[in-house]
DNA sequence: GTCTATAGAGAGATAGAC
DNA sequence: GTCTATCTCTCTATAGAC
């Protein structure tokens, strides 16, 4: 008898992860968990199963340039994360409470480590790194942008998206970080109840 | 004439800051900038204008122990500071305006640098150092009491104040990463008046 | 493209004179 | 209580063989 365990499909077999990948993908993992500052291009490399040389050879920029492209990266992967939960919700502040609730599941899932991929990199370098300040904001300014938009799209005034969307994403930011400091869920949910209660409240006050 | 600039006062002369204050002060200020792995002992005891002898002799549990006081300390003095808002102000909504427009203001007037004394190395060391993050929540826990208890004073039901306070502190911090990032003090002004609405509904809605 | 070896600087921490 | 010297380790980054 057959030993797959899987139907057959016609896509092809998945290539497995080049060594850049890998890079960027670790890079990724302990950025966000111990910051820019207290992770190692060592321990990057060791985690990705690759040398030192192979790092400096994809990334001759050193540590900034390899810590920029992780942002990014994980920049947009977050907001194609916001933009599923959108496309699956019936309205935007069911996307942002269901995107809270996973925040909440992946952060008990993980022992609270996987939280914002660039929050713990952004308040590091904040003051002491000028390139990779200017990359979080960009990040940031991307996914206020698409929450605002969507505010917009939900009747919500131009003028009031913005600061809408800037308190949403407080919200989200101080409750991974409440949440990882205290290492409870608590924060995560009374902040997504919050913040579903500031969108509906602006939305029913357009309709007004 | 007398080159006396100020009125006399009974009050003697206050003495200068002690060696072992010097230090507990440099730490907290570069600390809560480049993080707690960004920030060496060399550099703080330069800072402080003492010898690393002198660190260590006030400190012999080393880097972890001097961070350990630099939290508590600048936990205390941030409390302090919130009473202070909420003993000049009206009532607790203005209280939590006034604290945010000042948050702004210090933002302004550091070059976005003093943020938060305990958010960036809470970000920082929260899923590497056990010790250092149960210090951050029990100062974040000590924020939270205050800020719940005002609450059901201003008549908000228990059970509500606890996530109310939540929230407010989220936004608080999820605004000093969001103006540190961008530069910007646009997040903290909208993030106060969010928090600030989000008072006036819960005792709005516990007087019907 | 991968690997090893190493340079050069800086980290945390300790010892001991004064 | 202050200071200097130093130990050991790790960091980022580079050089060069394969």
């Amino acid at each position: 008898m057959p030993s797959a365990t899987l139907p057959p499909t016609d896509a092809p077999p998945p290539d497995p992860p080049t060594t850049r990948e890998r890079i960027v993908y670790s890079g990724a993992e302990l950025f966000r968990r111990q910051g820019y500052a207290g992770t190692g291009i060592k321990h990057i490399a060791a985690h990705a199963d690759a040398t030192l040389g192979s790092v400096y050879h994809f990334f001759p920029g050193g540590k900034d340039q390899l810590a920029d492209e992780v942002l990014r990266t994980g920049g947009s992967f977050f907001l194609a994360l916001y933009e599923a939960f959108a496309a699956a919700a019936l309205d935007l502040p069911s996307a942002v409470r269901d995107f809270f609730a996973g925040a909440a599941e992946t952060l008990q899932n993980t022992g609270y480590a996987d939280a914002c991929p660039i929050a713990t990199v952004a308040g590091d370098i904040a003051s002491t790194n000028p390139l990779l300040r200017e990359t979080t904001a960009q990040v940031f300014e991307s996914w206020l942008g698409a929450l605002a938009e969507d505010a917009v799209e939900a009747g919500i005034p131009a003028e009031r998206a913005r600061p809408l969307a800037l308190s949403v994403l407080a919200l989200l930011e101080g409750a991974f970080l409440l949440s990882r400091s205290l290492r409870s869920v608590e924060p995560m949910f009374a902040c997504g109840a919050a913040a579903v209660g500031l969108l509906e409240d602006a939305i029913a006050e357009a309709r007004t």
